[in-house]
DNA sequence: ACCCCGATCGTA
DNA sequence: ACGATCGGGGTT
């Protein structure tokens, strides 16, 4: 007798996903499952930096070394070095040509513990991840992608954090804390 | 060559 | 609410 398969395959997230409107895709990541080597954790925390029409993005006056890789094809890691101290991470979005990323900055990991890292600087510092992560496809890479999953959970959208310009535009999601019984 | 400021974090 | 911290992007 056949052995029924699994309903979710939870395959990797490939290039086309990131391909589409980062507003989309920052609401859509939360929930996902990010795996990074030994480490794999439901991503809660998003925002999105669009253009540059976007005062707060990178891109926001053209193109240079640091922010070029926003400018290429979706999918792709976006790592910054931050505050003299720390490390951000993002998710280039949209076109090749279309500067726009989703910035992670929440991971509910499940391996190999389980914390909740909150903040894109902690996140990065306790996963490892520096500038040397920049560039990264996560189409093609064995031990950086995501995983999609049947969680859609319920979230809310505010202004971004860290920002001077561009506050009144709510690009920021989190999943709504669980309630208790 | 240099200056200034930041997509943060932890403590007050 | 605020200070620590400092590399490097952007400009001189």
């Amino acid at each position: 007798m056949m052995k029924r398969k699994k309903i979710f395959r939870c395959g990797r997230l490939p290039s086309e996903f990131f391909n589409r409107p980062t507003l989309s895709v920052a609401k859509e990541l939360l929930g996902k499952i990010m795996v990074y080597g030994k480490y794999a954790g439901v991503i809660t925390e998003t925002e999105a930096y669009i253009g540059q029409d976007d005062p707060a993005c990178h891109a926001a006056r053209g193109k240079t070394p640091r922010n070029s890789v926003m400018f290429g094809p979706a999918g792709v890691s976006y790592v910054y070095f931050i505050y003299g101290m720390y490390h951000c991470l993002n998710f280039v979005t949209e076109e090749e040509g279309k500067a726009a990323a989703v910035l992670i900055r929440g991971l509910m990991l499940l391996e190999p513990s389980q914390e909740h890292l909150n903040g894109p600087g902690k996140l990065c510092r306790h996963l490892g991840i520096t500038c040397e992560h920049n560039g990264l496809d996560l189409g093609q890479s064995e031990f950086f992608y995501v995983k999609d999953s049947p969680l859609s959970p319920p979230f809310e959208a505010t202004p971004r954090i860290g920002i001077r310009q561009g506050q009144d535009k709510l690009w920021r999601f989190v999943v709504k804390k669980e309630k208790q019984k």
